[in-house]
DNA sequence: CGCTCAAAATGAGACGTCTCAATTGCGGAT
DNA sequence: ATCCGCAATTGAGACGTCTCATTTTGAGCG
């Protein structure tokens, strides 16, 4: 390995020029610069950065911890919150907990002395202890991504959970529907909890009563999923003419417990889901999704995270909102009995 | 930041011994052990990571390179390596190359000085440039997994493909299936090659002359997959009653076109893919998959390049072919209109 | 009591970088 | 000719760890 003093010796300066000019601290003549610039190029000089972070206290790297890589919606904030890393130089380390709350803690254990900032996307549903939240604190600042959790106040950037909502409610209630039923996620998610007030929201501005029976919560088990929608369809009373999901998961499980009840998107029931399903275009007719900017949210995620570094503790925590946008696809499509409906 | 050398001073020995106790490379009495480890408590000494690396040129971690994580099949590899080296208390990196060979190697260099080793997934369908060969042969040692590139003569790990491949068809065959067609991704990867390398053995084993016009091939573009399916299903000379996809992206849109063109599985037309598809469990009816074993093959990537750590250029290479399972579902059910094709 | 020898402990030095106080060089003003 | 002031350069030292040659300790033995 080449190491700055030997590009000293061939270059005929002190070791201390060649970092100048290397990390452009300080001002350098143009000669001696010149001569440094080649010896670099003559010797294939790299910078050791393990010996830089010793020196400098950085290390140029950020982590990202999410619950599950292997559901679609992480990914693509890893992608945004990597292209902003990378705008500026950095480098993004990506860890999963396995929605484990115990490996996200050991993750930013772990994370904690390599890079110089964190993304984290919690498990969720329970609270921080102060313990765990004191070393968070006393490591390099963390932004909370998409899911908030409780006990623990860091920047965060996450989607306009109730704007969202309402945005897909009000489009059903547009095309006529008046009993609009809402599946939650756990409602031990604040995510979900707001997404749950942006329906009721919707509904109240409409001059809408928010019918008890129309809001169904579970898990994210399908069975448990299953078992809800079984529930609220079959009810005799109260039947809604469309079905509003606040997530993902949720969201395909219940398309499917539809479609193995016998109904049908739109004819039987409307049908509007949050985020992208895994095989969105796969399905016929294709569903309407309330769209969350997962890119945006992971590059602006990213951009608070530097703010902090850069201000450390001075400025005060930022909670970014992000508009979601409306896909309006063929699962919601005005039809005639939803349109009956008064 | 607590530093050796305050814990040296606390235990009263030297900073020697108490690198000896923490590091655990020399004998040390038993007495003086106690006292460290007490220091340790004491002080909540957490040892400095990067100078710890600056001093061994270790770094205690791993990288890993995908070209895609958003492709559900990538994380599931990830997953099995990154709990591999846990085993080991190596921390792994994780990068996505976003399908592009510069990025790959951009995300190679960056990882070189960062980790003790790397697996890399390449993104495939090029030849490596002697001069990037070179590259990889000077860092750290490199495993490549599923994707084995040309030109890139590491330790390997993947699936034996041309088995899994044979393993679908013959249970086609099974059926009894005659007129099987197979439909493959782009030939440029080594991976598709093998893959019809297999379905032309099972056919062949069986007795079966392989017809050209059962063999399709696409790109991974939708559009490009639907046009192929097109042609081979209604060309009406020789009609398949079978269908194998050999791989996830192309069997996913393969069955959509399926479907588009008014065929229904195992109805019309028998089919199995490679790979569990995205939303495997919400088709009906489920689809009949060779499934891969992808938590083992990160695992046992991991397992090969720590090999490597330690015998560094030592052993010869070991490519490593695993094999895969056949998980039999609705899809490909026995179907009396093929049943009776001879 | 002194000697030997192995085990244990010591402490200087190196890993490669950056930083900073101190020094040098040089043109211009006195 | 001397001095001043600024820019450029220098080189020692520190970051925290591990290593290794050297020294110290102390048990065993004659």
């Amino acid at each position: 390995m080449v190491t700055q003093r030997e590009l000293a010796k061939l270059a005929r300066v002190s070791a201390g020029t060649v970092s100048n000019v290397i990390s452009g601290s300080t001002r350098v003549s143009e000669d001696a610069r010149r001569k440094v610039l080649d010896a670099i190029r003559v010797l294939k000089y790299q910078p050791n950065l393990i010996a830089r972070s010793l020196r400098t206290r950085r290390t140029h790297t950020l982590g990202i911890v999410v619950p599950d890589l292997t559901i679609p919606f992480f990914p693509k904030i890893v992608r945004g919150a990597e292209y902003a890393a990378r705008e500026r130089g950095y480098f993004l380390i990506v860890l999963d907990s396995q929605r484990s709350h115990d490996t996200e803690i050991d993750m930013i254990a772990l994370l904690r002395q390599r890079v110089d900032g964190i993304l984290l996307v919690t498990t969720g549903g329970y609270k921080w202890s102060a313990e765990n939240a004191a070393a968070i604190a006393s490591g390099p600042p963390v932004v909370c991504v998409d899911r908030l959790p409780e006990g623990l106040n860091t920047d965060s950037v996450c989607v306009d959970d109730s704007g969202a909502a309402k945005l897909g409610v009000q489009h059903l209630l547009s095309l006529g529907h008046r009993r609009i039923a809402i599946i939650t996620g756990p409602l031990t998610l604040r995510n979900e909890q707001e997404r749950l007030r942006g329906y009721r929201r919707a509904l109240k501005d409409a001059g809408l009563r928010v019918h008890p029976s129309l809001i169904w919560s579970a898990s994210f088990e399908m069975e448990d999923i299953q078992a809800v929608c079984q529930r609220g369809l079959l009810r005799q009373k109260y039947k809604p003419t469309a079905l509003f999901a606040t997530n993902g998961v949720t969201g395909l499980c219940a398309l499917k417990s539809l479609y193995s009840l016998g109904f049908t998107t739109p004819d039987s029931i409307a049908f509007v889901t949050f985020d992208e399903l895994i095989a969105e275009d796969f399905f016929q007719p294709r569903i309407t999704s309330v769209v969350q900017p997962t890119y945006e949210i992971g590059h602006r995620a990213v951009e608070v995270l530097f703010d902090r570094i850069v201000h450390r503790g001075a400025t005060s925590v930022s909670k970014v909102r992000l508009p979601a946008t409306l896909v309006v696809r063929d699962s919601s499509r005005t039809h005639k009995r939803a349109s009956i409906v008064k």
